[in-house]
DNA sequence: AATGAATGAGCCTTCATTCAT
DNA sequence: GATGAATGAAGGCTCATTCAT
């Protein structure tokens, strides 16, 4: 069956290119994991790279089904559903002892795009992150600028995410049985919505200075090789 | 001269680990850019490896002047301090078009930490953020405990970090013009430490909204580990 | 259909074997060309180089009708059919733009022979040369050994040949104007008969220069081998 | 030494890339004759097809050694200088049994040029050319265009070369015995000497058409790929 | 008769490393 | 100390061929 190895292959290489990344994995390792000929990477997928792609793409969408978003319950109080928002992006991040391959794959390209990159975001990250500000619209009053709210938004994905990239540097500086007592999903959840609600609470009346200045956020350019 | 050599080969490793990261940079093309043998590195350094660590020692040395932390003047009022702080946090992020290669560096190790990333914990990271929970200090009540604070250093740290590591993502997602508009470094600056100490303050009382109230923000229920 | 099929084959494997040779052209890039699959030409033809013979007997066979000599009227005078001869030749070498892909095949088999070769000679070649022969025949006084009159002959052969293997050399060392003026296939034709009648002519009565007169044409000294 | 492992890679490619040409001969291969590692010639040719190139040039000039044309002495009778030209010609075609490697090299690049050819046709070919036209210039009366006088160089030429190339035609076509008695190097250099010398006498008022005709030499792109 | 999938051998190239000088 | 040359292992990829259907 056509689809056997093209699978058999995939499986393989999903674990692969996210412990090593796409430069560290060679073929060769993929096709013994996946006990296929080296041929047939080239026969199904052309070469690396394209493999690497199709990696990606299906690592998106099987991660999608893995911790999912809360369907949203419109009527649940906008707190409630933030927290559960907070929550869920948490566990991905931190609350799986060992954080699934999908997920290093997508760091991957986060840090360091590649082609893979574009479609990700499309499709998982931006879908996801209107879903946070549709919760964060509800919580602020309606005045606030429209960019506030993207930045409100971005702080708390960010904050999410630190937890996460930080991890390494978190665990050296924090002792473990501190770690365990305050920085579990649960507790950085609590934290990170009381934080949240609180800032907004009190910024009802946000202001903006009006010279807008010089330095943007990304102005390198970001998309280039395969790292 | 030997140390000549030592140090040529030092420069020239620099920025070529930190645009290519350990395995696709080459020893060749290091020697060629340092105008030495190729056995120099094996003899000096005894093998790729060790060069790569004594190469990010050396930039986290360098690193700490290119944009070095106002130096604390304690008679300032917190607020101050703390919008300085994040100021130069963030000008190391995003302020600067083409990001220093010690910082792309520092940043290989903080994702994908290898032999040389405790050392740098230590001697780079704990110093600059214990300056931030100093500040914290002055603009918290004395009686929110330890773990809060640092969860909110964490915090702000993640915000400025998370806008580097998503620049690429933010590119994406938001105009140009926009984009200038309102991420600049200032802008960002600003949104940050009016986000926190609206947080802070509110949270100097701390209040239930409809939780039980035994959920305050100095609870102590534990759960699990953080990976 | 099996003919169907193994005739497309064919017709798509001449132009790629003549353009590439045997071993640059891929089985996969002929397959693809005739809208087949790769394991028909195992099935149809035992391998690759099977197909190659068959590929270059078809050639030879295709190559006659396209610019055929012209038929001997054997009362036209001997010098008007030689030069219709030498004409159809230079014709065949370079008078056509775009050799077609039979002539490419059956010049790299003059040239690096293989298994396909020899039927090609028996078949193709000498019929024409024997053509020629007989011209030569009445050109020639009677006495003229046999040995003479072939050599005669496959030094115009040789002629015409070497303008379409030298074409690359000659493109380089005349200057493309005084080529179009006289490396015409017209101009050449003129060139090689008024050259061999006049040399015919002059030999008719073997006259010796200098030399002792032993050394006329019909010598018989023999010494050794033709690689 | 260094040039002792770059020496015997090109001494053992010689023979090899004559044989098979560039795309059958490997490297595994030429390093195997040679008895270096294969990696040496990436080290000291860049890559395949540098080597190859140097292998050409190298054949080129060690050609010109084996058999030298002979030192013109001005004052010989043209006659004479015109058979040792020709006869030099042909020994190199056709008279030493197994032809070197050198000459199977050149060949295959006036047939299927590639990077290496234009060097060898202004070093070795034209030289040598204008040499056979400088004695073609004291036979030929001075009224002779110019052209003419070139076309009956390349006829010479073309009808030495042609005994090379065709070899595997005469051959085939020719019984040993009689190759053996009238195919000698010296009985075809009397052969072409004496045909050339009555052609030139009988063609003493050459007469060209005016009207050039349109169909030129050699109209096709030449130098492609390595073949 | 025909196919798509799979194979293993082999290709050129690149790499970090070592060796003799 | 420093060098240029040399090495062996491994890299991605391509090929003609075969197998089960």
């Amino acid at each position: 069956m056509c689809d056997d190895t093209r699978t058999r292959v995939l499986n393989a290489a999903g674990p692969i290119f996210a412990e090593k990344g796409f430069h560290r994995a060679t073929v060769r390792e993929i096709c013994r994991a996946a006990g296929v000929n080296v041929a047939s990477i080239n026969y199904h997928f052309g070469d690396k790279e394209r493999l690497y792609i199709e990696t990606v793409k299906r690592a998106r969408q099987a991660r999608v089904a893995q911790a999912p978003l809360p369907s949203a319950h419109p009527d649940d109080p906008p707190e409630e559903r933030l927290e559960a928002f907070v929550h869920t992006m948490l566990m991905r991040m931190i609350g799986i002892e060992e954080p699934p391959w999908q997920w290093k794959l997508m760091m991957r390209e986060i840090l360091q795009p590649t082609k893979a990159f574009e479609e990700m975001i499309d499709e998982y990250f931006l879908p996801e992150f209107h879903m946070l500000l549709d919760i964060l619209d509800e919580l602020l009053p309606p005045d606030v600028p429209e960019h506030t709210r993207t930045q409100v938004g971005l702080g708390i994905i960010g904050q999410c995410l630190f937890y996460r990239i930080a991890a390494n540097v978190i665990q050296m500086m924090i002792p473990a049985e501190e770690r365990a007592r305050h920085y579990s999903v649960d507790e950085l959840t609590r934290h990170i919505c009381r934080f949240t609600l609180a800032a907004l609470e009190q910024s009802t009346t946000p202001r903006t200075r009006d010279e807008p200045s010089e330095v943007s956020v990304c102005d390198e350019s970001a998309t280039d090789e395969l790292a």
